[in-house]
DNA sequence: CATATTTGTCATACGATTGTAACACAAATT
DNA sequence: AATTTGTGTTACAATCGTATGACAAATATG
């Protein structure tokens, strides 16, 4: 679920291979194509983000870049064109086709990684503010289906636990002292004692596997998620 | 107190409306403006985040937001830039103006809300994480974590001695008696010894190393924090 | 209405924090 | 210099705060 899987598309083998290991020292999931048409053949839904090279045989990237664009299942997909040192209207074209982002050759792998580094931030964030969830890792939360998942897989969490959770989530590195878990969680219920809310963080802490470290007593003030 | 106003700057008054209209039903306080004229002449540092078209009449929206930069009362308000795919707009190369993020027009209801509640929680994080922290030299405690930092290395204060050091820091030169900081610190708990508050600051000065020597003993009176 | 699930309370155990006492030392006062 | 007063420091004990298992009550579900 944290792995990304870009895919490189340049005519020039080596600098795929380049592209690729370095790519992949960063943790990501790297295919390389060295045509357009190569490229369409993939199931290119898989990926994250496309590089893609401006200047190829018989289809350039821009043209790809297009028919991406025009594809229901495939035009969220950011790209990030590749080309010769800036000709101004070939990133004037690029941005208007729809590129997320530009980098002239040659450039250093540093830039590169930076960049993909920062799309695909600015790409996840969104996805989760569309979805509506919270993610720490991979755990995440769905506010719509109030379901909590680890590694993809449904923690079963109670109403209590869950919203527990989201509180400390929504809210990292803050400490909630047990009078403000009652108000948000319990909100003006019945009284119940301090200590419940142990014997539910205990709960949840069970639940939640190794995460469960990461919800942390701070002694005398309350709990706290900590990442 | 959790009501963000908006302002969006759009020369086209349909659109305005109905940014203005999907804004509102997420809760914020939304302001329109149809050119950047209109926009520069409202008192804008009551905006929380500001959408701005790129293309407009007389003065762009990369102009309008440069402006913006270069205020000392505005600069810190991010800016979300509204460009058109098919613009023939040349100036491009102005993201490095320093906007926040863009979206392509046309774009998705649900994209602009995505991304205007991810840039909003990024800010208020940040502001946050500003406004409850007291910081002298490499010192620092963070009210909301109760945290004490020495070189961003947590010096793992006890309640007592973070709530101390707090009382201290916030007033810096001050003296505060015993009495006082048993008012403070203690508040209305059991009653304990003067001595008590002695132990308590030799045992936060060690954890705090060489910043110990700051907590200063006013002989006769208390102490205090000397910058 | 019966059953399953969730939630709250109690009792106990354990460890961290905090308070106290005792002594050593320093500063002020005589 | 002697005395008084105030503070630093250490060690130890008391207290406090929390984790957790077991059980009961409440709530949801069929």
């Amino acid at each position: 679920m944290n792995e990304y899987r870009i895919l490189v598309t340049d005519d020039e083998e080596d600098l795929c291979e380049i592209l690729k290991f370095n790519l992949e020292t960063e943790g990501y999931i790297v295919d390389t194509a060295h045509s357009a048409e190569e490229a369409l053949a993939l199931d290119l839904q898989v990926y994250n983000l496309i590089l893609l090279d401006v200047m190829m045989g018989e289809i350039s990237g821009f043209k790809m870049a297009s028919i991406i664009r025009k594809s229901e299942h495939l035009k969220h997909i950011p790209i990030i064109f590749l080309t010769a040192r800036d000709s101004e209207n070939d990133k004037l074209t690029g941005f208007n086709i729809g590129g997320d982002d530009y980098i002239a050759k040659p450039f250093s792998i540093r830039e590169v990684q930076a960049r993909v580094k920062a799309i695909l931030r600015r790409t996840t964030i969104v996805e989760e503010e569309i979805k509506n969830e919270l993610r720490y890792e991979t755990l995440s939360i769905d506010l719509r289906s109030k379901k909590c998942y680890i590694d993809n897989v449904d923690a079963a969490l109670t109403k209590k636990e869950f919203e527990i959770l989201r509180l400390l989530l929504e809210h990292p590195r803050q400490v909630f002292s047990r009078e403000e878990i009652l108000a948000q969680v319990w909100s003006d219920e019945v009284y119940v004692l301090d200590r419940t809310i142990d014997v539910n963080i205990t709960r949840l802490r069970k639940k939640i596997g190794e995460y469960g470290k990461c919800i942390v007593t701070r002694l005398g003030y309350g709990y706290c998620f900590e990442q």
